[in-house]
DNA sequence: AATGAATGAGAGTTCATTCAT
DNA sequence: TATGAATGAACTCTCATTCAT
């Protein structure tokens, strides 16, 4: 009868009084997938207020009650978007190498994983959208900001204090300077990209640039 | 003089047959200003989709027929927005001290400069406003952000460049240097401030990080 | 201090409480005209709806309150015009002959003149126009057709009684054998015209139509 | 099948992937004519520019959305309409009888059908209709015209032609005199009705009116 | 469970009319 | 007296959402 905000589809599915096997309403998780992706396509091509429900409808291939069955709106279905982005990115993110190759390589690893992700032209519309619709679905925002450009600084501040504990840096702010390092990884990048002034950089000139990076972080910080 | 919107300013000026001091339509500068700092404020907090003409029209406290006078559209009444602020951003980037000082202080100022602009809650809403219609107002996009984020890395670019040739700094590639100080002078300040993540910093929270960016820069690079 | 309708205007001159050679308010006849010339172009080009009151301004060179000053609105100021048309028009058609010549020769007279009349481009534009508001405002637009379309049937019926009277002429119902006669006077002139089939004809086909309806009328009806 | 708006009937039908017995959006043909109701009493009664889509919604009992899936915008509602009322009159005409029966019989035939069709009220007011917006939308003014008033005309001019060749009729332009019959049958009737001076004649008086002109062009042409 | 035809509030825009100058 | 800047109701059209099938 109701649909519910995908935040607790999960929960709900023992809740089905459906026998097993058969899916409750808003409850099939490829169909899910299948809305997002069509979702994604226009969000991204048109904004938040530039994408129409009957163009994700045809987007997605399914129809415009189905898509109301599995969000109750589009303010939550943009917010599945986002949360289910998320998951990806943070996946991504929460892989990467802070452990016990020696520091340049972590900082070399880390920095063309940050340079890329923030340079990145899918990556950059959906910032784009998410800034869209920063002050109407802060929370939403939030959800996906929080692991991305944000997450990054926090996870290498945490490992330049331990450098900074095995005497091999000299730094007083290690989140001030975790912030440095990644802005220096896309200095060049990141800005010129958001504001639509270049294209997605290739890897060379991403290496180029976080090379540089590491240059002036050691000069400026090693012990 | 009052400032117009660039579209149409010459067709209107032209047509209008009314002798001094009886002001045409559409060229009273105070009301233009008051319908632009309406629209400013709508634009600002819902974005060029969210923003409705009828808001904007009781923000400003005019009615709709007379912002129609004023400009042609909706379009147009974000462009003269764009372009007003632009100039004000303008002003303040182009009287930066870039000359006979001390590198260190010309680093400070622009650094301050810099770091105030790129993180000031008034600024940031502009970027953001901006950002959401760059795929679909390019030329107004670009109007406003050649002035402000991007002029800042090229007129120090040039401003390096001179203090090589003197000696002071050894770097090899003067731009990406520029790029790398801009940033370090933002860094835990624009995108925190962008993505809604902190309030805007006070002088002394910029001041610590400028000093901080300007002791990387010059480990880095001083001769 | 109010202006009025057009139809009384002249009544209302001697009560003017101006001294003598100043003309009140809405009562300067060449403003009048001026006005009236901006209209008829305006609203012949583009209908009663499709005419703005803001075009009539241009076309007629006098500023917005002033023609309001003359005519309460769009709807009296199309009246007006309708009123000052007729009276042309007319003119026009009382100064036929309908007289002391032979018979064949009125009735050419009075075809030629029917003919020209009804297949005008100016005059089947202004019955357009009429047309267009005959519901909406039936006194102005019976005020325009009495004098024209209809008038010359009645009239012709006046002349042909007297010429049965005089044993010209055969014929029962004077006024259906006027109608018939002016209708044969613009057979293939008239409706294409009206439906915009044709283009205005020349005076050659005019004469030949009008000819080949004398022809028909007098096999007809001639004693 | 159901009649539809020519301009995008062939695109409609392709998208639609609907199984048979479910009708696709703007497919419904009784919705259409439902709407084509609505929309004739308010275009009729008010013209193309008077009438508002909003009266069209409330004439014809269905939302302003369902309107714009069955016609694009107010032009191609109007389009389709007059397409509707063509067929209508278009069947009517075409069945017309230029036949074997006597000529005389065969005029009279034609006589009271065009009679009654350029002096009927519903005619008539579709007419002006047309009339109002013969300058801007010629192509579907000139669709319904076609198949009228001037039809009529062109399909007597062939069957006249033929009665020359065997020897009923003497007459050296058959388009001439077809058109002069025309205007005789519909005399004191067409135009009268068309500018609103008289009431939708009876029978009787179209009868009376068919005779006296077949009286007229029989003295004027029989051989 | 899935569909998409139908809804109607609200969008941007125009324009007849008013009234301070 | 004449002006035209300002008004706001009404326009055409869009689209998130609902609900009968």
């Amino acid at each position: 009868m109701q649909a519910m905000s995908e935040m607790n589809a999960v929960s709900r599915i023992s809740q089905s009084p459906q026998g097993p096997g058969r899916l409750g309403a808003g409850e099939n998780p490829a169909k899910r997938d299948q809305i997002l992706d069509g979702a994604k396509k226009v969000f991204a091509a048109n904004g938040f207020d530039g994408a129409s429900m009957n163009d994700i409808t045809k987007a997605a291939g399914v129809s415009k009650g189905t898509i109301y069955v599995y969000f109750n709106n589009k303010e939550e279905l943009f917010a599945g978007l986002i949360h289910r982005e998320r998951e990806r990115i943070f996946d991504a993110v929460g892989s990467i190498l802070v452990d016990t190759k020696p520091l340049q390589d972590v900082l070399f690893d880390f920095g063309m994983m940050f340079g890329r992700h923030m340079s990145n032209a899918d990556t950059v519309r959906s910032l784009r959208m998410v800034l869209g619709v920063i002050d109407d679905m802060p929370e939403v925002a939030n959800m996906f900001l929080n692991c991305g450009p944000t997450k990054g600084a926090h996870q290498l501040k945490d490992y330049l204090a331990t450098r900074v504990d095995k005497g091999e840096l000299v730094l007083e702010d290690p989140l001030l300077a975790a912030r440095q390092f990644a802005d220096l990884c896309t200095a060049g990048l990141f800005k010129p990209c958001l504001f639509n002034e270049r294209v997605q950089p290739d890897d060379a000139e991403i290496e180029k640039t976080v090379r540089s990076a590491i240059r002036v972080f050691m000069k400026a910080y090693a012990a």
